[in-house]
DNA sequence: GTCTTCAAGTCCTCTTTAGGAGTTGCGAAG
DNA sequence: CTTCGCAACTCCTAAAGAGGACTTGAAGAC
């Protein structure tokens, strides 16, 4: 015989299921409930718990329990159109001849950066492996948020690494003032010689951390997806690792790889 | 003045995160610790609950609380070596001569695909559009699961369609018995003339249902990658969609991207 | 020596009780 | 008519207690 609480939720997670609970509507209370079931207002929780858990429902203080809208993935990232619009071939120059801008390419449309910051750390071991260099080498740290102009939540946490001696010659990019780099990132490492030859993405997700949870907006019931995105410069060299954190429920990314050039 | 619960949760999970208590470690029991925080049991239960779902601690029933090992990501899926092995130019014959076999490309080493299954269905909405056929058009179906051999659990729930009328020409390809499809679905493809061009891969992650956790065997605390995979053949025409379902705390994925290409 | 049984320790389920805190709408006061 | 305050409804925090279920190791039976 099955626990009370576990029931109890499949019960109302088949009612969701089948539409007969349609997204938005109001659970009845949990008090209802318990006298529905015959159970006590804890077992009742316990069960909501489960689901809340789930991403099937949101519990609003005062207000009541409700069928989550299903969130539909809207925002896309489209890494790849990313890097042709940013690619390091492309001065900034040759960026205006051809009409190209920084907005124009879809996902950039009404981004807006916001709360950089800019810091030298020390690399701690992870980053420094990745880098291949020492410990402790000095590195250019930049955080930053990204959202659309439409949403109140931002839909990315950003930190980005670059070894310092290897960038010092470019003092854009040692100016926390202008974010983003004009021109992207790989623009401005073109400036310094450095061509980039690849970009590897590592994705994985976990449930977020509470700090994670506050600053993305993340209800319960969701999960974080992270990117690692590392870029190579043409003598293999690691030239910039970013960490990305993507609200899972808000997130869809599409990599698109052409089988004719492999 | 925080919540009891939140102020123990935070104690804790700074003691995790400050490596005061290492991963296996076991916590003190919860009657202890109600002694400890001069609190309640039940107190201590939420506590606890808040950092099991943020994927910290572990339960196990009569035995204890457990700080969770990192578990950390050996499995990888590296897809661009999926399809440089698999890719559609290279027949079995040529793959037998150059000494390819399937098991030699790395990820495919101690893999074992087991409870196939094979289904004619109708095709739903969702994936009708993005075959860009009729709502219910005869699907071939295939799901099963893969794990490496060391492993117990699966790393990965997949659920693969074609259109059938698209390969009916090929017996080999609605035949259930032979799992996985020897050269792999793209050879197999090719074999009919098909032709792919690219592949688009979309990925997602939420909490697991309750099916897919018991499936992939999941712990609480822990996220699920959804993966839709979707093949187009030289003519723009999708050909072939998987959606497959990745345990968060196992895996990691990797793409690379070569911006020569581009 | 091996196997069985059992007790102690652990987390789990469920109940009852008490009060707190956020939200909403209605009615009274201005 | 507008504003304010309050009552009713909601979910949230916290406690105490009784019994259940799982794991482990040690004592006893064979």
């Amino acid at each position: 015989m099955a626990k009370a609480y576990e029931r109890i939720a499949d019960d109302i997670r088949e009612q969701i299921r089948a539409g007969q609970l349609p997204p938005g509507e109001r659970l009845p209370a949990e008090t209802s409930l318990a006298d529905q079931y015959g159970r006590s207002v804890p077992t009742i929780r316990e069960a909501l718990r489960l689901l809340r858990d789930e991403g099937l429902i949101e519990k609003q203080h005062g207000r009541g329990t409700f069928v989550r809208q299903a969130r539909t993935a809207v925002l896309r990232t489209n890494l790849r159109h990313q890097w042709e619009k940013d690619r390091a071939r492309e001065t900034e120059q040759r960026r205006a001849e051809t009409g190209a801008t920084e907005h124009d390419t879809g996902l950039t449309v009404n981004d807006l950066v916001f709360h950089a910051a800019y810091h030298e750390v020390k690399a701690p071991k992870d980053i420094a492996e990745a880098f291949g260099v020492p410990e402790g080498t000095v590195l250019v740290e930049r955080t930053y948020r990204t959202r659309y102009a439409a949403e109140r939540a931002p839909f990315a946490l950003v930190t980005s690494y670059l070894v310092r001696d290897m960038v010092a010659e470019n003092p854009a990019l040692l100016d926390a003032a202008n974010e983003p780099w004009p021109g992207g990132t790989q623009n401005q490492l073109f400036t310094l010689g450095i061509e980039l030859d690849r970009i590897e993405e590592r994705v994985t997700a976990r449930p977020p951390t509470p700090e994670e949870a506050e600053e993305l907006e993340l209800p319960h019931g969701t999960a974080l997806i992270l990117l690692r995105k590392t870029s190579y410069d043409t003598n293999g060299r690691v030239v910039e690792l970013s960490d990305i954190a993507l609200p899972g429920d808000r997130t869809e990314m599409t990599f698109t790889t052409s089988l004719e050039r492999w």
